[in-house]
RNA sequence: GGGCGUGUAGCUCAAUGGUAGAGCAGUGGCCUUUUAAGCCAUUGGUUGGGGGUUCGAGUCCCUCCACGCUCACCA
């Protein structure tokens, strides 16, 4: 019966998997389940290995028996003679186990020597004891196998030098193959790991402090029928049964706003945004935003609160303030240095766009001056560029950019007495736009201009036309509260804190192309 | 999409246009405190796919695929 369960449907493609498949023919025929339901674990390996040295420190003399029950998977493995060492992983780390065959028996034995391979799970239990050598293992006398791993999982050997330095061999390091099979990365790339630890960490450390700041966590459709809050192309989806087509959300703004019409004062949402878009080093097609909005202040509001919260974030992921990144040593210590965009370029270019108030004038002065313009471009596009070829690279410590062009900014507030500009910052952190920001318009009429306005701006280049949310505009003169908000680019803030140079890295399932 | 680069055994990597190799993993032995264990023997390849040049191609040329870097795009 276990062997007509086990015909294999899969073919081995190679040998090692061939072994692999005959030592599972072989555990079956002597009746043993090469996956068990059940699991009798007392310890993790980082717990049997305290317990011991708990009883080691408090009975010095006389310490009693430590007996453990522990599982994970075979990452070394060492067969001598009639003594087999291994050592086993599980989430917590590794131990050694020491197996004799006067302790585990004959049969045992034999299937340790037969049947069991590097990557399969067992389950071993023992005493704790020292090896000659000092170190903590388990003196083994149960030992079942748990899980039999069916395909060889990259080996990486590691070799601890007198200071304490890790040397690593046969290391599974193709970039392509890592993030194809990040289950296999992860088996084994332990700092792969640690990224993602760090990941959750980051995530819930912006959680943690704007709950603590009284915001309400929200959750807003996905799916929508009418994109917006950002120029960006969408991924376009169909409902069948409604025969309507949906947008997947490229930002959670105009929602997120809708909810301070509903008198919440304060509120935010972490999740994917889609983006149908290029990818890079820093873009996925989806990836994660936060995005946060606060009634009754402004962008000066946000600024603040903003800086506290990444310094906040960099303090409990790496436990402190001033991080490491490539290069660059980043102090996110708040204040941030804040200068207008007009005088940022003015800085680095020597170009000052007021003297240029026409799109064709500027677009001449940034040719003379070498810089690659996109065609047809209006003059905030234009003002943009500058900003992110002549500007961008060179903001490695964090600061905010202060005032922007009105026609790139659909839902911020103009500055008082200067109609061309409006109250939005960027984040900038290691040359990179970590985020975006507002004093949010709330004026319906004016929000209705600038629609209309974007909608003639886009109308020749209609996969980035901003379609004119009506639903929005109706929240919005039921009377909105004047806010700020602010979007995050979470992958962005997860790269800096974890010193990783592409957003791949820090992705578990990165995009790639069909093989 | 453009430019540059990479692709060889399960993994990490070698190989002037001239017989495709090593280490680890695997297989068969020896070994009752090893830890990159060791020793002896040994299996393993459509050199990313296809086409071409050549007496002969992993190597040179063309093309396709994937990945990396970079540029463009991404208000």
């Amino acid at each position: 019966m276990l062997r007509r369960k086990y015909r294999l449907m899969w073919e081995p493609t190679n040998t090692p998997e061939a072994d692999r498949v005959r030592k599972l023919h072989q555990l079956l025929e002597r009746g043993l389940a090469p996956y068990p339901n059940r699991v009798q674990r007392t310890h993790s390996t980082a717990e049997a290995r305290s317990a011991f040295e708990a009883e080691e420190n408090e009975n010095r003399e006389t310490p009693e028996p430590v007996e453990v029950t522990v599982c994970g998977r075979i990452v070394r493995q060492n067969l001598k003679g009639k003594v087999y060492f291994a050592h086993i992983e599980d989430g917590d780390g590794r131990i050694q186990l020491f197996v004799r065959i006067d302790n585990v028996g004959d049969d045992t034995f034999a299937m340790i020597k037969n049947e069991l391979d590097l990557g399969d799970f067992i389950q071993a239990g023992g005493t704790m004891m020292r090896t000659r050598t000092g170190e903590v293992s388990v003196m083994v006398h149960d030992l079942i196998l748990l899980s039999k791993a069916l395909s060889p999982l990259p080996i990486i050997k590691e070799q601890t030098t007198g200071d304490g330095e890790v040397k690593r061999f046969g290391a599974f390091s193709d970039v392509e193959e890592r993030y194809r099979q990040r289950y296999a990365d992860l088996a084994v790339n332990a700092e792969s790991r640690h990224i993602f630890r760090q990941r959750a960490r980051t995530v819930s450390a912006l959680r943690s402090f704007l709950d603590n700041e009284g915001f309400l966590e929200v959750e807003t459709p996905i799916l929508q029928p009418i994109y917006g809050g950002a120029a960006a192309r969408p991924f376009i989806t169909h409902h069948n049964q409604l025969h309507q087509d949906l947008y997947l959300r490229i930002s959670f703004e105009l929602y997120l706003k809708r909810l301070l019409v509903g008198m919440y004062d304060a509120v935010y949402e972490i999740g994917r945004d889609f983006r149908n878009e290029g990818v890079s080093y820093k873009h996925n097609p989806e990836f994660t935003q936060l995005e946060f909005y606060k009634a009754y202040t402004d962008y000066f509001g946000i600024m603040n609160l903003t800086e506290r919260m990444l310094a906040y974030a960099a303090q409990q992921v790496t436990g402190s303030t001033t991080i490491v990144f490539g290069e660059h040593t980043l102090d996110l210590t708040p204040p941030w240095q804040r200068i207008t965009l007009r005088d940022a370029i003015r800085q680095y270019s020597g170009i000052d766009y007021i003297d240029y108030p026409e799109a064709d004038a500027l677009h001449r002065v940034m040719q003379e001056a070498g810089v690659e313009t996109p065609k047809g471009a209006t003059w905030g596009r234009l003002v943009d560029t500058l900003l992110g070829t002549v500007v961008e690279p060179r903001l490695i410590q964090p600061a905010f950019i202060l005032e922007y062009p009105r026609d790139i900014s659909p839902f911020a507030k103009t500055v008082p007495g200067d109609e061309t500009h409006v109250e939005r910052f960027e984040i900038f952190v290691g040359g990179m736009e970590m985020g975006n920001a507002f004093t949010e318009l709330n004026d319906p009429v004016d929000q209705e201009a600038r629609f209309i306005e974007m909608e003639r701006l886009y109308s020749d280049e209609d996969d980035e036309a901003t379609p004119i949310d009506e639903d929005y505009l109706h929240a919005m003169r039921y009377g909105m509260p004047p806010c700020g908000g602010c979007g995050i680019g979470v992958d962005r803030v997860v790269m800096l804190l974890t010193n990783r140079s592409t957003i791949r890295e820090i992705l578990l399932f990165p995009h790639l192309r069909e093989r």
